[in-house]
DNA sequence: CAGAATCCCTATTGATACTG
DNA sequence: CAGTATCAATAGGGATTCTG
């Protein structure tokens, strides 16, 4: 068995465009609605939304609760499985932050062309 | 600015298909020549793992050393700053191998597929 | 509302051959 | 030895349309 099989193993739950901004919803807002999520990372799509909730389903990293009624509501929430990712995605997070900081230092930001002024 | 830019901007260091193969083989071997890591890493070829390397260097988590002759001869190592990932790198193993474990508990795991008997 | 199905496009990966 | 260059294959992502 390849060693770096257990990296993968974690990092491909991690990894799909949307994943880290759906579970920082889900982790900051408890429970979500489909329709909840879409709203809240505007530039995702429904099937990308589906496609990256379904894997994470896959993963028993989120939980799906379905309503079985007209209009259909299905909610989303992270796992208790999946709250044992929190000790990773922090590592990530610190790290992630540091970093950002730290390339802001070496190259400087092009704040002008990835942030808009809006 | 968004808030899972962090998540993403250290997922995007361990992301691509063989850097964590080659961050597990630096860290494992310390000092390594680029022969060595092809050696190490067999399925992929120059092309890719020249591509990655350069990405990680570019993101100064490994370290290029140069030696200016014929043969050519290229070390390469984790750089101090990407000594910093350890914390991260770990907490993506822990997780990895439990994860491994649970979903093998939960689907099992084709290993018949997945590990010829060689 | 919460998707499923379809089609398209681009980025990533890979095979192969060539070079100082 | 340690790459580069080129081209081919593929997977991931996205726009759009349709449905119970």
């Amino acid at each position: 068995m390849k060693e770096y099989c257990k990296f993968e193993s974690a990092l491909d739950i991690l990894v799909g465009k949307w994943k880290p901004a759906i579970l920082l919803q889900l982790i900051s807002n408890g429970i979500m609605r489909f329709g909840e999520l879409q709203k809240a990372i505007p530039d995702i799509n429904k099937k990308m939304l589906t496609q990256q909730l379904r894997e994470l389903e896959h993963n028993n990293i989120v939980h799906r609760e379905v309503y079985n009624q007209i209009p259909p509501k299905v909610e989303y929430s992270i796992s208790e499985y999946g709250k044992g990712l929190s000790t990773v995605l922090k590592a990530l997070n610190d790290w992630g932050t540091a970093h950002m900081k730290h390339m802001d230092a070496l190259y400087g930001v092009d704040r002008s062309e990835s942030e808009p002024k809006g």
